[in-house]
DNA sequence: TTTTGAGTTGTTCGA
DNA sequence: GTCGAACAACTCAAA
């Protein structure tokens, strides 16, 4: 079915699914042809290499989505508002829809790209989506911004949020189609070498897949959720924070599902709502106070002595999971193979990276934007930040995690870390296996070589970071980091 | 304005 | 092994 009016042009940009799409059912609604398209622009293709590669698995599965209801989906490349223009003026379109994003990078170009189609006389609308409370809604009662989380958790717990909205049986296709990038072409993976096809085989990918997962989650495991999500070896996490990076799934559809199984009697419903709500915290934390995204939240922390060099021998052996304590080498090591890495463990690595070994937040962060395909700003900057103890919250100082402490605690039958650790193992399981498939031949290691000694004694490491916590709250000044020895246990 | 209670996720030590 | 206390002091949010 075609028809010869101009079409509605939707830009997909983090909103990949046809359901609770409000930009996509407003398109529908009037009646007119409905161009879906994807812009691959300078700004998105400076995200992580696993992070890219998992978006573009995610194209693909809109595409399919799209076609099975006879439309398509557009690929072009480059700035966003050239592209917007050109088919614009392919096409005759005189609508472009889009679902709102938060980041201060895409707040600039949206802001900038319906200025411009405005002044071109082209209706430029955009609508949320992405969240389930808008930033600007939530205000503690002085009529300022939450900066911790349980008030923030009680103030937006009981609202309303906006109705599930069904996909689009069929979206009418314009007379015709314009020209299309091939989605091959873009070579998103080219940034993963032989990883990609090791962390392909762990991504849930797509619309379809994302509520079968969360159907899944809610039938198997959200009762449980409260006792049993903190094991990493455990299946016990919803794993859907990939779909809502991407937008394959909505908050909404989540919240909904949190909100059945509560009413249900379900005792692990609420704490999942309330994962749920982090998410949402963090963008609220981003669009309030942007300099989380690359500054420490807390004023004054500029005066710590993080390491800063992301070359030091002691980060590249976190990054590539060979520090010598198995918990935090196994957490690497999942996610350099599957492109997560399970809640727990990454606040274990990050209180590794940060008191351990005294470096800087931000090399931890940029190497978590490589190698997640769950990557998200909002909440990377926020949990980083958290766990270094310059972000949102009240953290006590002396609350540094003790990575064998945690192995005993969470991980007492050692499940996790076996099925990461494939070295002294005679026969290691192929999750460990598949971790030397995964990374790149220039690192030269092989599952046959002797477990690592570890860096830094997770005593000494506690010692010293209390020790330099100290120093720097007291001002003083000459501390450098790593100035210790470090000591094997 | 002042007061009051509370703050995701911890560790260690000693009884 | 289990349990409670100590670890300091500060900021936030609401009354």
């Amino acid at each position: 079915m075609t028809t010869t009016q101009p079409p509605v042009l939707i830009w997909f940009r983090r909103d990949l699914r046809l359901a609770d799409h409000q930009a996509l059912m407003a398109a529908c609604a009037t009646g007119q042809p409905v161009l879906p398209v994807f812009v691959l622009d300078p700004e998105t293709e400076g995200i992580g290499a696993a992070a890219l590669f998992r978006l573009g698995l995610s194209i693909g599965a809109l595409a399919r989505d799209l076609q099975a209801r006879g439309s398509r989906l557009i690929l072009r490349r480059g700035p966003a508002l050239d592209c917007l223009r050109d088919l614009i003026a392919e096409t005759g379109a005189q609508a472009v829809h889009w679902s709102r994003a938060y980041d201060p990078a895409s707040i600039a170009r949206d802001t900038q790209v319906k200025a411009a189609l405005k002044a071109d006389g082209i209706a430029a609308r955009s609508f949320r989506g992405h969240l389930l409370f808008e930033p600007w809604d939530v205000s503690n009662k002085a009529g300022g911004i939450y900066k911790v989380y349980s008030p923030f958790w009680k103030a937006v717990r009981g609202r309303d949020v906006d109705a599930l909205i069904p996909a689009p049986a069929h979206l009418p296709a314009p007379a015709h189609w314009p020209a299309s990038d091939d989605l091959g072409n873009w070579r998103l993976d080219a940034a993963m070498n032989c990883g990609a096809a090791v962390v392909a085989a762990h991504a849930v990918v797509g619309e379809a897949a994302a509520q079968a997962r969360l159907d899944r989650f809610v039938d198997t495991a959200i009762a449980r959720y409260r006792s049993d999500r903190d094991s990493p070896a455990l299946d016990a996490c919803s794993g859907l924070s990939e779909n809502l990076t991407y937008g394959e799934i909505s908050p909404h559809r989540v919240w909904a599902a949190g909100a059945r199984a509560l009413e249900a009697g379900s005792a692990g419903a609420e704490h999942f709502q309330k994962e749920l709500v982090w998410r949402e915290f963090a963008y609220h934390l981003m669009h309030h106070t942007p300099h989380i995204l690359q500054d420490n939240w807390k004023d004054g922390w500029a005066g710590f002595g993080w390491a800063t060099d992301p070359d030091a021998p002691e980060v590249v052996a976190w990054k590539q999971g060979r520090t010598g304590i198995p918990f935090v080498d196994a957490a690497m090591r999942e996610m350099y193979v599957t492109g997560r890495m399970h809640n727990r463990a990454r606040m274990i690595v990050a209180s590794y990276l940060t008191k351990h070994l005294l470096t800087d937040w931000r090399i931890g962060m940029a190497w978590f934007a490589d190698c997640l395909t769950d990557w998200d700003p909002a909440a990377n900057a926020m949990g980083w930040q958290w766990v270094a103890g310059c972000g949102p919250d009240a953290a006590p100082y002396f609350r540094v995690f003790n990575p064998v402490t945690q192995r005993d605690k969470f991980d007492p039958d050692q499940r996790y870390v076996r099925a990461w650790i494939a070295e002294g193992q005679r026969q290691p399981p192929q999750s460990a296996l598949s971790y030397f498939d995964a990374i790149p031949r220039s690192w030269g290691l092989s599952h046959r070589d002797l477990y690592p000694v570890p860096v830094i004694s997770p005593d000494m490491g506690r010692k010293r970071a209390l020790a330099a916590y100290e120093a720097w709250k007291q001002g003083q000044t000459g501390h450098t980091g790593l100035d210790a020895t470090p000591v094997a246990t």
